[in-house]
DNA sequence: ATGTCC
């Protein structure tokens, strides 16, 4: 196999905040037998034995517990045909409700459309799910490259849709088969384990995207509106490419697509999001680019620390004027702003490193994560 | 992250 020692490039500056233990959990990931390059992200952090924000590409092995158990979790960005100067967000925000609960329509046709068949998770199509998981209305902040903008046939009038969310148990129930028999090893690309799990991932990374298209369609519905979708992209995946003439397989932790066009890196729920170009050399950045902010303390710590410095209703108003519909305390403390980094900071070394450059930032208006209090 | 977990 692989005897040569792994490329490990962290891709971050003095202003980015990294801690040791992710970076250690990055260097320790990249000396998994087959790695052939591991790249951290200005928003890497430490995660559960391997960290987040991170990409890694290995030769005959594949490790499915690195990307854990939300297979095919990504980013799904809409246009909407709602007029910025027609907005009614007070009472759009009292009309959302119910996105983290069952959908009330026909989940089998919905998958059929998207030719998923029927599993144990048809009542979980089209539900945000916990966490960093939300759906949120946007309008545009700032046009920098205006000819892209145009080439997305994006209007600085209408407001957008931002989807974050995954596989829900779905993923969940696929990582744990692969673990009751592998635990965190991984296997050879060529047995019967591997192709197994890959099959499987492979639906599941359809799953997750059908699943921000119904909570987008959801909500748009709710405000009698359309939308159309213009970026979809998974950050939680293992995706096959070719490096230098031989197969390699990429393992995304928290790690953007850079490959596929125009992608979103969110901000944390008070802050602007991205609507970026990928321009740098895509195979030494593993064709992949921060995901977003990246956490600068652990849910118990931001429920700790923010507790003690805000009200629930000061943070249901942030500093951008927004909403964030989130009736879960705990929830709301742990997705506090300020248990992340600074989102202008990860967007501008990935543009100095020239991976990037900016199409439009996009301002939050109403942020949806639950109305239920657990 | 997860119809989570005591």
């Amino acid at each position: 196999m692989n005897s040569e020692k792994p490329n490990i490039r962290l891709i971050a500056s003095g202003k980015d905040w990294i801690e040791g233990a992710a970076v250690d959990q990055l260097k320790r990931t990249a000396e998994l037998p087959g790695m052939r390059l591991a790249v951290g992200f200005p928003d890497l952090h430490p995660g559960k034995g391997h960290p987040v924000g991170a990409a890694f590409v290995s030769s005959g092995t594949i490790y499915p517990y690195l990307i854990g158990n939300d297979i095919g979790c990504g980013m799904g960005f809409w246009q909407t045909d709602l007029l910025r100067r027609k907005a009614k967000l007070d009472r759009w925000a009292g009309r959302l409700s119910d996105l983290e609960n069952p959908w009330e329509g026909d989940v089998g046709e919905w998958l059929q459309r998207a030719e998923l068949p029927t599993t144990h998770s048809d009542h979980s199509l089209g539900t945000i799910g916990g966490g960093n998981h939300f759906a949120e209305l946007q309008a545009v902040e700032k046009v920098e490259d205006e000819t892209e903008f145009a080439k997305l046939n994006l209007s600085k009038e209408k407001l957008m849709l931002l989807v974050h969310s995954g596989s829900r148990g779905l993923g969940e129930s696929i990582l744990r088969a692969y673990v009751d028999q592998h635990r965190d090893a991984g296997v050879a690309v060529e047995s019967t384990d591997a192709k197994d799990y890959l099959q499987k991932h492979d639906e599941a990374v359809r799953w997750a995207k059908a699943n921000r298209s119904l909570i987008a369609h959801r909500f748009a519905s709710v405000l009698n509106a359309a939308c159309e979708n213009v970026v979809d992209g998974s950050h939680n995946s293992i995706t096959r490419h070719e490096l230098a003439g031989e197969t390699v397989w990429l393992h995304r932790k928290g790690a953007a697509p850079a490959e596929t066009g125009p992608m979103i890196i969110p901000g944390s729920r008070g802050t602007v999001s991205y609507l970026v170009l990928p321009t740098g050399d895509l195979p030494a950045a593993a064709w992949s680019l921060a995901h977003g902010a990246g956490r600068k303390w652990t849910r118990s710590e931001s429920k700790s620390r923010i507790r003690d410095r805000y009200r629930p209703d000061e943070l249901s108003q942030t500093e951008l004027g927004s909403r964030v519909i989130c009736e879960n305390r705990d929830l709301l403390y742990e997705e506090a702003p300020d248990a992340y980094k600074k989102i202008e900071v990860v967007i501008k070394t990935l543009v100095d490193e020239g991976l990037i450059r900016v199409i439009a930032s996009l301002r939050p208006l109403i942020t949806y994560k639950t109305r239920s209090s657990r």
